[in-house]
DNA sequence: CTGTTAGCGCATTCAT
DNA sequence: ATGAATGCGCTAACAG
């Protein structure tokens, strides 16, 4: 019951092991008659290639990494991640390449130590970098490495020479889409919990906030940082709705704050949709979850993994790979918007 | 800039390969005067052990592989399977073993493929088995692949032969503190809502409730089965709300159902907790997002996968691995649960 | 078209 | 205490 290598199909089917790699390879060199047998043999002895043979033969880890920096319970109720990962492994599937995660805390520098090991043990063939911020370390180090990175964020100018592809959301459309449903809600004073400053797509979704309320003629968004958290969510909605002129319309930059901001809402004696909007961006089940439920910027995440997945394949095989914006798929309508009563 | 090899620390060492082996594999055999030198240039160089070479030559993959089947849109918010892999990969950290993900649709026969695959490949070193259902054909095949595997269940009669050690949770315990609770508040009439019937657990937390209630003098706790999904979470509420005599308290096998219901008992006009008392399980932050926030049974889901992967690890190194049943972490009490007005 | 041979980088046995 | 030689299983250059 011992695992079957090469050198036994070669003995089975009185050929030369050389042969035998040809011919599962699918290169020439090999008659079609041959060929036959010898797939023949390997299907009949159950052979699969030897993954660190073939790896360390052909220098290939063939496993990506994605190194996750977020605190494991905070994760958890995260729909984000998961739905990136289960993109890159759709994609994947098709290939022999796996995925290797690791989890470690938000500590850029843990996870800098990690692409360098792995870089060092040749580990992996590539890596995913998400929640960039501006001027983020792990750019420039995947670079120096000489790992092959997918950056999932927009290329800022400071980036421009980097030869990493770029993975980028295009938040305009969706923003404007979003206050569109918004002012012809009859809506005007509208207010945002947005994620850490630090991220760069934190940065293009204000830049498109403060666009778009130029161009629909809109007052100011007030706007409060948060982390994501349902806390954070929750004491910045507070903050808001406090107010002296409290806005009528409050946009989230995740799922789990505007979850939770229904129940604040609720807390403070707030009618949803009546007295206040309450939209989301990324449109995971969380928003199905509450009631009313939670009107949200539809975001594929799942499409995300699998399009960084492809780009980092390419990049890897050495190909030209063009920097890439992912579109917002558009406004999906529930319950928590309507018009001012 | 191209990475090192024990041959280039050698070299710059003025010693030959081998020694460099020994020194860097603290093995007797080198002088500690050799040992540091060589250590120190290792060191200089940015040394690591090439994974492939070293897995070719060890026959060992350093990587652990899990499975996960279910639909990629449901598991991005069911927090126990991030809780579950933060767990083990905070087990794993400190050894220089990955862990590799799969994620697959809830089909059993290609989660099966994948093991024999990784098996053939000998591309990990072993696996968790996860969501056990009763006569689970991934137990059987793995031990005949002779791929280590930790089976995250407690072991059934059936199994009783299987040379893989299992983990199961412990729900006795934390049942009876359910109830106990429950019938510290007035309750009497408990109704469930239950993960699906063929997975192990769910029988298991089955007998523990008929104990429960026979032990308390409770009527037959009334169940509906479920798939841990909100919608049918909320199917089975509403038909357990429905019945003739309701029941004053329900609960869930998981916090989604659970969250999801206390949408639903407001939609059917209950007050929560005055007119009806809610119960889930696994205690994520889900349980903090609605209001009143839920009562759940805690479970360390972190640990559990800590302990998983502590399993698995001595049991890939061939060590006599016994059972381990892990704890239910006791009642957290929220607002959820309350007398009956 | 087929077979021989030499690495890939590390661990390890055996000789020195 | 140290060095030379071999094998892990596969790929690929090379020769036949």
């Amino acid at each position: 019951m011992k695992r079957p290598t090469i050198s036994d199909i070669a003995e089975h089917a009185g050929v030369s092991k050389s042969a035998v790699s040809f011919a599962l390879n699918n290169r020439p060199g090999v008659s079609d008659r041959t060929r036959a047998r010898i797939f023949a043999y390997a299907d009949a002895l159950g052979w699969y290639p030897n993954s660190a043979a073939r790896s360390l033969s052909a220098a290939r880890a063939d496993l990506v990494g994605l190194v996750l920096a977020r605190k494991p319970s905070v994760m958890a109720v995260e729909p984000f991640f998961m739905e990136l990962v289960s993109g890159i492994e759709g994609q994947l599937g098709a290939s022999e390449v796996g995925l290797v995660l690791k989890v470690v805390g938000e500590d850029l520098q843990r996870e800098i130590e990690i692409y360098r090991r792995w870089a060092a043990q040749r580990r992996v063939d590539g890596v995913f970098i998400a929640d960039v911020r501006t001027d983020d370390p792990r750019i420039a180090e995947c670079e120096r490495l000489g790992l092959p990175a997918v950056v999932l964020s927009r290329r800022v100018a400071a980036e421009a020479q980097r030869r990493l592809p770029f993975l980028s959301v295009d938040v305009r459309t969706g923003v404007f889409a979003l206050v569109d449903h918004l002012v012809t809600l009859g809506h005007r004073h509208i207010a945002r919990v947005s994620g850490p400053a630090a991220m760069v797509h934190t940065g293009d979704r204000d830049r498109a906030f403060v666009a778009a309320a130029r161009r629909y003629g809109l007052p100011e968004i007030a706007r409060v940082r948060s982390d994501y958290t349902g806390e954070q969510g929750e004491r910045a909605t507070r903050a808001l709705l406090g107010a002296e002129r409290p806005p009528t319309a409050l946009v989230f930059d995740n799922d789990l704050m505007a979850v939770r901001a229904i129940v604040v809402a609720r807390q403070l004696g707030l009618r949803v949709p009546d007295e206040l909007s309450i939209i989301s961006w990324e449109d995971s089940l969380l928003c199905e979850l509450p009631q009313p439920a939670v009107t949200s910027l539809h975001l594929d995440v799942v499409g995300l993994g699998a399009t960084a997945a492809d780009m980092l394949a390419r990049h890897i095989n050495g190909d030209e790979v063009a920097d890439h914006a992912f579109p917002t798929a558009g406004l999906v309508v529930r319950g928590s918007t309507g018009p001012l009563l």
